[in-house]
DNA sequence: TAGCAAAGCTGGTCTATACCAACTTTCACC
DNA sequence: GGTGAAAGTTGGTATAGACCAGCTTTGCTA
């Protein structure tokens, strides 16, 4: 026997999930793989088989296969890499983040089954940066207090943060002994009960800083979210920049998607 | 002279954004373009230059530049094809999108200096899959009606966008004379003002079919929104589900960012 | 057996090339 | 002129091969 070896994928397993067989290789092996995740055939935490296996399996090249993971990657199905092993591992589903109702975010991932935890960068003094003193209105230089922290979901980091303290409304902070989580801290010390006046998101990127904080290849798809909080005569006090790993976050608000 | 060319990009124009450079090329690329339309040397609505004349002006192979300009896309910045024009074109701004304050949409684009147009594709009965069953607390198979339509802003698709309604608490809905938007439809013809109580939001990408409704490439990154109404009972009886193109939209609540 | 160096594997990056469908431009011919 | 076929251009898909850094495994040596 020494005709050219056939270069459809061996029927091994794979057959590439019947329907629309017009379709592109790496669209199917994307929904081939999606719906072994959905199926359970994968659970979150399992490592799926290596890019060169795959690429066995499938028949095709590498870079075709790639293009099939990285797309998996943007539908927030998997995520390559996860404290420091190599691969790619199938994503629990998303968090619930309910933007009008942001109890702290310890919380709510402890209600939804999550263990968090909270890991302090940096506590320091800081300048208004132009976009914080448009939304703080405040004169450019403006004290402020910048916390940074990234949030760890059961082992995973999830999200880089940055909190902004309007400097005249909460004396001495530097000085005093800081734990996290903030919101409790604040009420804590500074009996502040804050009114969240403003949110936004959208979609982007993670920065070269953020992604190797994150342990996530450069530019993983994320959703950064601004939230504006203000004191109880209506001043802005508070500004907080997340960057939430795109994947790991769902935006809701209401009882309807409580599962 | 025949020592062998050096493999560096020529000085020639790019030299890929200082700073930085140990960082791979398609994130330079990626930077360097990125720089260029904040700096407004590429204006919305421009063509870049073609995949391979940003071969030669950045001296990589066309897969390296290829990875740039899709991680454009995902940033937002870009997107390819618009209108039947093959291309890659600079994206207007994202529309702001308040989840909390939804007036129609029509309105919501106009305050923001856009023009806003609806394309109706279907307006059927249908029957409550489980999805929506769930939200609207109904049984299965209960008689719906369907909108299905498109969102066209200043000529570019954005939004794909799905409304049920109670069939029972809109009597006849099929047999009068629609023109969108619907709200103001229902408004006018039942007295309906809705209150709405449920919202979600994720990030993912487009299907097959909506990506070929929006004239976009295949698996576009997006956001889908799920919009759940009740009537002055508390009743629900809309469940809006839309899709629009990631770079199209952000989301955002109260006066801070209005600009 | 403990320690450590070598080998191998993994995803990340990159090159070079090829073919396709759909669109645009060119240009010869009527 | 106007028409229409041919040629060229564009992004989308795919192959095959290569090198790297960082991690894991293997296997040898002391």
């Amino acid at each position: 026997m020494d005709r050219t070896e056939p270069v459809r994928p061996q029927s091994d397993q794979a057959e590439l999930s019947g329907a629309a067989s017009d379709l592109p290789a790496y669209l199917k092996i994307r929904s081939t793989l999606a719906t072994q995740i959905s199926a359970g055939k994968l659970r979150p935490g399992d490592r799926l088989p290596t890019e060169r296996a795959l690429c066995e399996t499938f028949g095709v090249a590498r870079a075709t296969v790639r293009q099939a993971l990285l797309h998996l990657e943007g539908d927030g199905l998997i995520r390559s890499t996860q404290r420091g092993k190599r691969g790619w591992f199938v994503n629990p589903p998303p968090l619930r983040y309910d933007p009008t109702n942001h109890l702290n975010s310890s919380r709510n991932a402890k209600r939804q089954g999550r263990h968090a935890e909270f890991i302090i960068l940096q506590r320091c003094e800081a300048k208004a940066d132009e976009t914080i003193r448009r939304i703080i209105r405040t004169r450019t230089g403006a004290k402020l207090w910048k916390i940074a922290s990234h949030t760890v979901h059961d082992g995973a980091a999830v999200c880089v943060e940055q909190n902004y303290l309007l400097a005249a409304s909460f004396p001495k902070f530097l000085e005093l002994a800081y734990t996290p989580p903030l919101t409790q801290f604040l009420e804590a010390h500074y009996q502040f009960f804050p009114t969240q006046i403003g949110f936004q998101a959208r979609a982007a990127r993670l920065s070269e800083e953020e992604a190797s904080i994150l342990d996530v290849a450069a530019a993983t798809p994320c959703i950064r979210i601004v939230r504006v909080k203000a004191d109880q005569n209506g001043r802005v006090v508070q500004v907080d920049r997340e960057a939430w790993v795109a994947s790991a976050i769902e935006i809701a608000t209401g009882d309807e998607f409580t599962d």
